[in-house]
DNA sequence: CGTGAAAAGTTGGCGTTTCAACTAACTGCG
DNA sequence: CGCAGTTAGTTGAAACGCCAACTTTTCACG
């Protein structure tokens, strides 16, 4: 015997997805229309500006963007095609690779993240009282680690 | 001069963004092998079998699950391939197609539900407290409204 | 050491999504 | 009526993602 959600829940449940899908379209479409990016080139920008000489593993990458290996290969050949990444083999462990950052890609980023940080202001962090959003933030957080994943 | 996120803003910002993605590639996973369904597939079961006659407008029915038209089309090619709805020229308006639920559609829906209320329910209802998931309906709901989207 | 298992990463095929262009039918209005 | 503009829906190509198979290198351990 199933145990259904009832009507509220669905509400609840149904408004969840409604605004996940909308709210990533709405970012997704600011991004590409302000600098021709998808979300995920702008993630891995970010990811590879904030590490340490602006590379990292491609398996590290991988997981901090939950991306699969082989989606992120394919993602960094087409970030590379643009020139905002390269990849530059590494020396201790001969099978590996760095995503390096360039300054292609470091200037793209610096020119793209205003717009960003605006879209997810306007669309969701103004929108909400600060303790709406701290609430949105930690029931997140509860239900990843539920998941047993990692706080990235 | 750009108004960036703090530190804790950020925090629940990607929070936010995981949560979204880890469950819903979680939820498709459940559908995908327990029944080979996709989560768009599954939406599209459910809202047909919610409607009067289990039939919907093709334009109102990409309208309510967020989908484009022209994707709703490719989705619906392939379920009428694998037999879950059919295309129905609608009278009234010519140019207008029903897609149906088929008997084959509405059992694999029978049979795909408890599945899919029991991984929501495991990864998200019962995982928070009422107050937590109803706060996170609610921020949803604002979120939505502000985006002038309809509640469906 | 050497060998079998595991890890890093890539590749290719296939299914899905997007985008722009297209056909056909309806609507409003002079 | 007749025609301009909109709406319903489809189509095909290109972009993207998923999966399973593959190569190369490293690791564990007898």
């Amino acid at each position: 015997m199933t145990n259904w959600l009832d009507g509220e829940q669905q509400q609840h449940w149904r408004a969840w997805i409604a605004a996940n899908v909308l709210l990533t379209d709405a970012f997704s479409r600011d991004l590409q229309e302000s600098h021709g990016l998808t979300l995920a080139d702008y993630e891995i920008l970010v990811r590879l500006s904030e590490s340490a000489d602006r590379r990292m593993r491609m398996s590290d990458l991988a997981e901090v963007t939950l991306s699969s290996r082989s989606r992120l290969s394919h993602q960094i050949d087409r970030m590379e095609r643009a020139g905002f990444v390269e990849r530059v083999p590494c020396t201790d462990d001969k099978r590996g690779f760095f995503a390096v950052l360039t300054n292609t890609g470091w200037n793209k980023l610096v020119a793209a993240a205003p717009i960003h940080v605006g879209s997810v202001r306007e669309r969701i962090v103004d929108v909400l009282t600060p303790e709406e959003f701290a609430a949105l933030g930690r029931a997140s957080k509860r239900l990843l680690d539920h998941m047993g994943a990692d706080p990235a």
